[in-house]
DNA sequence: TAAATCTTTGACATTTTTGTGACAAATTAA
DNA sequence: TTAATTTGTCACAAAAATGTCAAAGATTTA
């Protein structure tokens, strides 16, 4: 099930919103204020935010733009009176997606949700450059420099180092791993897993015996840090 | 840096697409009408045009016709308003690359411009004479030379190493190879393939067995570097 | 027509990649 | 603390990809 922040003071809106999304289907949280919201951003694990421009505490503008810069990436989803034209402008500047002015229908609403969600699925983001410490990685040209240096990885090594960038900040397991880079059809070990990411240490790391870009989350798997 | 020229009525919305792109790294050049716009895309060296349909003087689906027929070929991103879906159609009609309609998200019209960026990129260029090293190449009259001394080549030869010249710095297969080259309707096995590029080698490279110009990518195919 | 050249293929050598097990070191749990 | 589990590290072997050569067809040239 999908789910969906709502950061709006206005209760009765607020109210409106959740009952109707969840009888979208939606798992729904809600925030009366933006940094009550903007906490929830973070932690949760949110699929969209539906954000009032216009909000006590904390607007949506800084909102918008400290969860972007937080390197929360879920679509978000603008709700402006109609009054403000500027605003509309100014909100995209900051990084949200999309719009609705008030009153709006629900049903466009809820179109509008599906469309994003759809954008979202649409767009898995492939990185095919990326720079971190002293390295330089393209991956479409299958290029690593370390200072200056061409780095030489295997194939394998580039994908299990893709998908671990592409999820920076999460905890990214051997099976995960051996069922994404190696896909569902192979079996190796997962001590295969550890020796790809010794390897890789190897190579990227200044000091590979204590790693700080590939980090070991013990019992659990590997996580990659920038 | 890239150049972006925006032809928009709209204050509010040109300037928030101009200080957004500029954000991004583009070079912006703004135009409040068509006529000023479609001066500005003839005179100036744009790599892509961000148009509105529907503009005071002339409108974009006439700009859009016009420089075409001029024979600007920047790709050109029209912005359409929702209420005309028939619009669409006609500005594609009328040599637009893409478009996006208002409201829209500026993460997507990021997209947008890169993938026009890219898919305009990805047009080879034709070359007829090329240099690199100790190698001097004239594709159209088919000689090479090797330190003043002529090169003898095949005509698959020349095409092979054109092909790999044009994509210069980038991965190509050879299944790339076997269909640009050698034609969809034929099938030879891929190690025909290696055997030109080891012939190639062969006469291009001052040490075959190390080649620096035509490498070998592992598990993917080969790439030229100058 | 024969000779020369070009194209393609297969065989074998070489290199690179990949996966595994053994053992050491580190971490966790009791 | 010790025992059990997990992870780090290394060396090696199997598998796969590429390099290389020679030779057989195909095509062009003389």
């Amino acid at each position: 099930m999908r789910s969906i922040l709502i950061i709006e003071d206005d209760p009765a809106i607020l109210k409106g919103l959740k009952e109707s999304l969840e009888q979208e289907n939606y798992h729904v949280l809600t925030a009366r204020d933006g940094l009550k919201g903007f906490e929830m951003a973070k932690r949760e694990n949110i699929d969209i935010i539906i954000l009032d421009l216009m909000l006590p505490g904390k607007n949506g503008q800084e909102i918008c733009r400290d969860l972007r810069s937080t390197g929360v990436s879920a679509p978000i989803l603008m709700l402006t009176s109609k009054k403000h034209e500027m605003d509309k402008v100014l909100g995209l500047e900051l990084g949200a997606d999309d719009y609705v002015t008030k009153p709006f229908g629900l049903r466009e609403l809820h179109a509008r949700i599906k469309a994003l969600l759809r954008r979202k699925a649409d767009l898995p983001k492939d990185i095919d450059q990326y720079s971190f410490g002293s390295i330089h990685i393209d991956f479409k040209k299958r290029e690593a420099i370390k200072r200056k240096k061409p780095l030489k990885l295997s194939l394998r090594e580039y994908e299990v180092l893709k998908y671990l960038i592409q999820h920076e900040g999460e905890i990214v397991t051997r099976t995960m791993l051996l069922d994404e880079v190696w896909g569902y059809d192979v079996f190796p070990t997962t001590r295969t897993v550890d020796n790809y990411i010794l390897s890789l240490r190897k190579k990227l790391e200044d000091n590979p015996a204590e790693p700080c870009h590939i980090l070991t989350i013990h019992t659990a798997g590997y996580r990659f840090v920038k």
